[in-house]
DNA sequence: GTGCACCAACATGTCATACAAGTTCGAGAA
DNA sequence: TTCTCGAACTTGTATGACATGTTGGTGCAC
């Protein structure tokens, strides 16, 4: 691929100290460059104790900090273990998307007009750049949805198609807004094919598969913007997204 | 409206303790439920002190919960003066894509690619829906294009068009989603109008309006697309997005 | 009376210490 | 060899003390 410009992270200047900042939010700067960078590639943070002293703060101004990238879910920290930095995924955005649809009274259904150009474009990408072994995964979950038995491996068969679509477009973002749209989704998604059934999924699915295995984006596009709107209609308007996690 | 689903905040029973839970848990869900459900709408928290009573917690518990609610962006605190509560903002969701971007080595151009097809449906739901103020707005903003002096001016302009086209949709989310993008591409666009002018965007920005005042919504999207394959094209290959905030 | 400077009360920031509770891992028993 | 148990370590919570920043009212100067 062509050089390209990245999101960096630049020379990690924030350990020097800047006077009339808190203490605390160089503690996190630092921390967070840290995790960023790739330090602790093991996985493991040093116990409180060892940062205490490395940055020479006290132990609450560590716990604190490590309480903030804990909410970003950069690290999970559990008591008796020390704490561990999380891969990056979609977590975070999806409680922050989550957060603001409480806040603004925002609908599932506005989600979903959402969810609707993204999966259309997504789609038209993965007819263009999927590969042998994305197809073969495309197949797989369609095969995986007609015979799973409980409305759970049915959601799941049916989170696992548009997942295989979006690595397929060769971009990570689409995975992650993908998955945080569908972590919001997830059990209205359930409910929705415990009501109606697969049967709209999955002949979704297979307009979509068989456009893509043409190549016809056009087409592909299309069936995936039928496929998203029957969904959309399907939506149950009890469902609602429980408060906690 | 119809009635739609709504992702609400079911009745909070996470006060009562959880035998085995952190206590810092059932705080920082205690303190976020009051939040989104109102408390405090005078904006002010009570002090660290009256909380501590109230929750029956230390105030070690009390400050840790306070930190993660800050890192989620619902609630600011500064020394001296009672911690305030944020209105809804897509601050804590540009910071999850702009960590997950670090991480991943995603690029700016992925990032637009995310944006276009978003853009193009915002500017189709625009073209149906908005209304009279609306299109002033956008004439507004087209005008302000023309007539900015500096580079800043310019690059708020153009950000002002996009906005004032998310909230014409009426769905909240657009312009939730728009603003995360817009803040990670903040600083690239800005290198991108000193260097280009602001010739394309204006014609582009030209385009759409008229596209929009014929309520032509196929047109619309189709100029949108254009202006932002455009924008696209002229991304500067060493823009970054600077880690710090 | 009006406006300013200043100070007291208050709130948060940071530190130190102590103990409770959970995890890990190796020594020793079966 | 395998299982059990406990010591050492690590995080969770509470408390008290002092530093630092903010707020609002008092009282002086004009």
């Amino acid at each position: 691929m062509a050089t390209v410009p990245r999101v960096t992270q630049p020379d990690s200047l924030s350990s020097l100290p800047v006077k009339g900042e808190p203490l605390l939010n160089s503690t996190v700067n630092t921390l967070r460059d840290r995790i960023m960078n790739g330090a602790y590639s093991d996985g493991m943070l040093p116990p409180q104790g060892t940062l205490c002293e490395e940055l020479g703060v006290s132990r609450s101004v560590v716990r604190e900090a490590m309480r903030q990238l804990q909410s970003l879910r950069l690290i999970e920290v559990s008591q008796g273990a020390p704490a561990r930095v999380l891969p990056p995924g979609s977590a975070a955005m999806a409680d922050s998307l989550h957060h603001f649809m409480c806040r603004t009274d925002a609908s599932l259904t506005q989600l979903a007009e959402i969810r609707l150009p993204l999966e259309v474009e997504i789609t038209g990408f993965a007819a263009e750049r999927i590969n042998a072994e994305g197809l073969l995964r495309l197949h797989i979950a369609v095969r995986r949805l007609t015979e799973a038995k409980t409305v759970e491996e049915q959601s799941d068969a049916d989170l696992e198609f548009h997942r295989v679509l979006a690595e397929s477009t060769g971009n990570p973002i689409f995975v992650f807004l993908l998955d945080a749209l569908a972590e919001l989704l997830r059990e209205s998604r359930r409910r929705t094919i415990g009501r109606v059934g697969i049967s709209p999924a999955l002949a979704g699915h297979l307009a979509i598969l068989q456009a893509i295995e043409k190549r016809d984006v056009k087409a592909a596009r299309a069936a995936m913007g039928e496929h998203i709107r029957c969904a959309i209609r399907d939506l149950d308007p009890s469902n609602v997204i429980p408060s906690n996690r």
